[in-house]
DNA sequence: TATAATAGTTAGTATTGCCTAACAAAGTAA
DNA sequence: TTACTTTGTTAGGCAATACTAACTATTATA
């Protein structure tokens, strides 16, 4: 049995490993970074390391970087996947705001019932991906291929469909509720400045500009699946 | 903040003093009455009156009865809430059986999320009987009144709805999976035996005859509501 | 290469929640 | 009322998870 903090310890090492933003490759993690991403101190994470290992979920020798054993990073995803299903489920199924889903989610996760999972997953029609565009591994733990065109990317004249975010700051989220912007909104790019690289769109008939930092952040494709 | 392990301590106590079967009027409680509900040593639980009184949840005098106070009961009735609301969502949303939804909101009635209790009502229709038929308290504590007329008092002749069970052990559980009898089944009555107390009854076109353990621990009325 | 900075480990402590063993109080019955 | 039984409490321990302080290994830099 993985206990709930072990849960999370798997969760972030995947993470810091293969997910965080700018990973091409897999990448091996240390003690404080692990820690530090925890919000711990890496004495108590040297101590955790040492039972995952106990467990085989982890490959660890003093004083060198830390990799996942095959269970470990079977065991990670299946909470990965729990935790961005249950955040679609939130925000389709019960009008959970885009920033409010993260928090319920990270409890809701840890629940062990495989057939909540599979239920779940059923009631939403099998989806690829999250609220914030994030892939949802599938039972088998196969993530399915992340967006990465950015809005920056757009050719003036095109339109395009916000597909997800690569920055879930609550900073960030809420900006994008404000201009009203979320999953599905269709973006018409009107111009692109060269000058600041901002650019100029249209969203529901309404026009107006978006900093390259904003455009850099919204992830979009032709249409959504 | 209260843990997952005092809110099932506070669950116990409100089961214990007042929803366990049999009971008309509060019960005080005693140690060993709830270290044994709770599959616990008296020495375990003794402890954690300590730590429950501190926190002003339940009145405490040393060698005394266990009673709650205002706060406990309050929060006690909120983790039941939560348990009947999950498992009426698991039941009619994600079409779970009978027998396996109590497991889960085992573990549901934990999650910490004013909102999501509330969605979740809401998404329900704001019930007021879980699928076994036990009363769901309302934000405010407020308990329906329970069901009590069961099987046996349905006169010959007549048709009546199960509406909940009295007894919800798996045994008894899985006997009503196996006749076809849940929630909101049409039963009629066609004979009463006055020999073995036992009732002959119409299903859906198919005949057959119950026990007097079965017919008391059947709740019926006019109609599902 | 020597030294300073960073990263990782160990030792010792705390809290929660659970246990067994020993004991004390309360309740029951001779 | 005394003796037995049941109930409740204390003391002492243990595992999981976290902390601080002190120490060691590795890495970076002068
Ligand atoms: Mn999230
Ligand atoms: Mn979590
Ligand atoms: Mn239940
Ligand atoms: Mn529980």
């Amino acid at each position: 049995m993985i206990s709930l903090t072990e849960e999370n310890y798997l969760k972030a090492l995947i993470y810091l490993s293969s997910l965080a933003p700018g990973i091409e490759e897999k990448k091996d993690v240390g003690t404080s970074e692990l820690a530090s991403y925890l919000k711990l101190k890496s004495s108590t994470v040297n101590e955790m390391l040492k039972r995952l290992k106990e467990k085989n979920l982890i490959n660890h020798e003093k004083y060198k970087k830390i990799t996942l054993t095959h269970s470990g990073e079977r065991n990670g995803l299946k909470i990965i996947r729990k935790h961005r299903l249950w955040e679609t489920f939130l925000f389709t199924k019960l009008d959970f705001d885009w920033i409010e889903i993260h928090e319920v989610a990270e409890q809701l996760e840890h629940i062990k019932s495989e057939k909540l999972v599979e239920k779940i997953d059923r009631l939403l029609g099998y989806p690829n991906f999250d609220p914030h565009g994030d892939p949802i591994p599938d039972k088998h733990g196969k993530i399915p291929q992340r967006i990465t065109k950015s809005l920056s990317a757009v050719n003036k004249g095109e339109k395009c469909i916000v597909l997800a975010v690569s920055d879930t700051s609550k900073d960030f989220l809420n900006y994008l509720e404000d201009l009203d912007i979320s999953i599905k909104t269709e973006i018409f790019v009107i111009d692109k400045i060269a000058f600041d690289q901002s650019i100029k769109i249209k969203i529901r008939q309404e026009q107006f500009s978006l900093s390259r930092k904003v455009a850099d952040n919204l992830l979009v494709g032709d249409k959504f699946n």
